[in-house]
DNA sequence: TGTTCTAAACGCATATATGCGTTATTTTTA
DNA sequence: TAAAAATAACGCATATATGCGTTTAGAACA
């Protein structure tokens, strides 16, 4: 990611997510779990280090029992 | 892509973009300038052919004058 | 019929997201 | 302080999203 916009969105979405995450009581492993994915992949995502995809966030929605709509729900710091 | 949960996630956030553009008036093309991306990544995540990822769909959003809350409130066909 | 507009469908190179490990660091807890 | 838990930070291979171009197909229209 060289874009400096995409890297504020994408840390944005990452803090975000935690937030989601934490408010769950959810550790990245148990997130990683339940979404199927490496935890990795969540550790990445929540550091803003890569742009996600929209299936990736939507298996993260589901192994947060909330939806799409809400993971993308964030403000970008400008 | 091969994941066919993954088709049908993209599949239908393809319509629903196709739908929110075309609320607008826009064509492909007009709505490729706005985002400023290539006309045919539009039509291969309309078509439902690719797993867009979040800064993708972010400027889609802002060329639609809409947020990525609207872009990503669809349903999954079954 | 020919022209224009629109979208689909290609091909291809490059950047990067993903998947799967391991090791290091930080934080929490006993 | 020591141990455990959680997270960061690597490396690496592979799949795929992106970017850019060209060609084809279809519809609308003159």
């Amino acid at each position: 990611m060289i874009n400096v916009k995409n890297k504020k969105l994408a840390a944005a979405l990452g803090e975000h997510i935690r937030s989601l995450r934490l408010q769950k009581e959810l550790s990245q492993e148990q997130l990683a779990y339940e979404a199927d994915i490496p935890i990795s992949q969540i550790g990445r995502i929540e550091r803003g280090e890569i742009n996600a995809t929209v299936s990736t966030l939507f298996v993260i929605a589901e192994a947060l029992k909330t939806d799409l709509k809400t993971v993308v729900d964030f403000k970008i710091k400008k």
